[in-house]
DNA sequence: TCGATTTTCTAACGATCGATCGGTAAAAGT
DNA sequence: ACTTTTACCGATCGATCGTTAGAAAATCGA
């Protein structure tokens, strides 16, 4: 019945409990693709389930509903795109290098059609998703607080509402998936190192200086 | 059988053709505001057929497949945006004062649950929806051309691209509808005219001039 | 008021949806 | 060697999907 329901201390240790995890993985992979392209009810399960070579019993063997294969795709792209952006600001001191860094690796994550794409925007419709959307909200959260306090380290001038400016650069790089198409131009990443820095231009007085008097003098702590 | 397949010059000239009319637009205007919240998918006929008070069959009267519908919402929603923008932006001279009337015009046409919202993006969707990208496409071009212009008015500096410049503005304006609620805070036209001008304040030399010796002298032809 | 046309209805079609049933072969546990 | 658990499958459930044929009702010119 319930996958994991033994005691924590059984004595075959390492190496069980492989199989099972190793096809939910699988079936998140695929799912992931799927959900980015067509959306949450453009998927069939039964299309999801021909694309992993099983069938429709197999997949409710691993999830119990078509919702909560959804809700973990979302858990898991949020946790990689969370762990990538921190990975990525990692070494950078200034923190409009550091949003910078981070809206390349946000759009790497979400910009890709083989990545979670649109399904990040599905948890707000209505329909059968929306009594998970107290499970979705809370993992979308801590990504949410991680750019949140990239932006607060930004020290905006005033007038200038962080939260604001947070949305208007979320919107503008969750927005490059509906237009944006692999191979011509620039790569994702790039678009999204231009958007910071059309909005760096004006919102950080020293970019403006720095940059007049070429590029050189910039080394700080 | 079709429902206009009548000479052009009819005998009884004026009044006629309004009751299918009528009921046309009624179809229209509540397929625009389910489609807004649920997208294309989620929204079912019979559902869209109660809201209205008639059968699924009264529906295909009127259209020939749910995909149409959703193409003449489409076209209709998009052709009233292009009006109300034309109309904010008659009578002003300032290039970076059109573009926030017309952010601001758009989001009013697309950011309330009433309007359109979603639906606008769900052309790109894969499904049965994609062979009717050949009309809707055209659809929104029109509009496009009208948003490019503006921005080529804008006299952008140099190494800023106004495709890229367009697309950053106006993904954040479309996504504006899935984070903001009626009533909390800022209207969505607000929040629109804000992100024009975080923009405004680097790409328009002249704004921070302006904007430093307090506000006074602005009135040119 | 009659006959024709326009509009809406009842009833149902086949297809597909998410989900569940009982069963089974192989592996793990004892 | 025997039992239990794991991981999957074939078959099918009731519900809902978009759509349609044909009859009833509403509307209208005459």
């Amino acid at each position: 019945m319930a996958l994991r329901a033994k005691n924590a201390l059984t004595p075959q240790s390492d190496a069980r409990e492989t199989k099972a995890e190793a096809s939910r993985a699988k079936i998140l992979n695929v799912a992931q693709k799927l959900f980015a392209r067509r959306g949450f009810e453009g998927v069939s399960i039964r299309e999801l389930a021909e694309a992993l070579g099983m069938t429709t019993a197999s997949l409710y063997y691993h999830f119990p509903s078509k919702e909560e294969i959804f809700v973990a795709v979302h858990g898991r792209s949020l946790e990689a795109v969370q762990r990538e952006v921190m990975d990525a600001i990692a070494g950078l001191k200034d923190p409009w290098d550091r949003l910078e860094a981070a809206a390349a690796a946000h759009s790497r994550n979400f910009a890709s059609p083989e990545r979670t794409g649109a399904s990040i925007a599905a948890e707000y419709y209505e329909g059968s998703l929306a009594p998970f959307r107290k499970i979705m909200v809370p993992q979308r959260d801590a990504y949410e607080r991680l750019i949140a306090m990239l932006v607060a380290d930004l020290q905006l001038p005033a007038g200038v509402d962080a939260k604001l400016f947070r949305l208007q650069l979320l919107g503008a790089l969750n927005w490059i998936p509906v237009w944006h198409r692999a191979g011509s131009g620039l790569s994702a990443e790039e678009v999204a190192r231009k958007f910071v820095r059309h909005l760096r231009q004006g919102l950080d007085p020293a970019f403006r200086q720095a940059h007049k008097k070429s590029a050189a003098a910039r080394k700080r702590s």
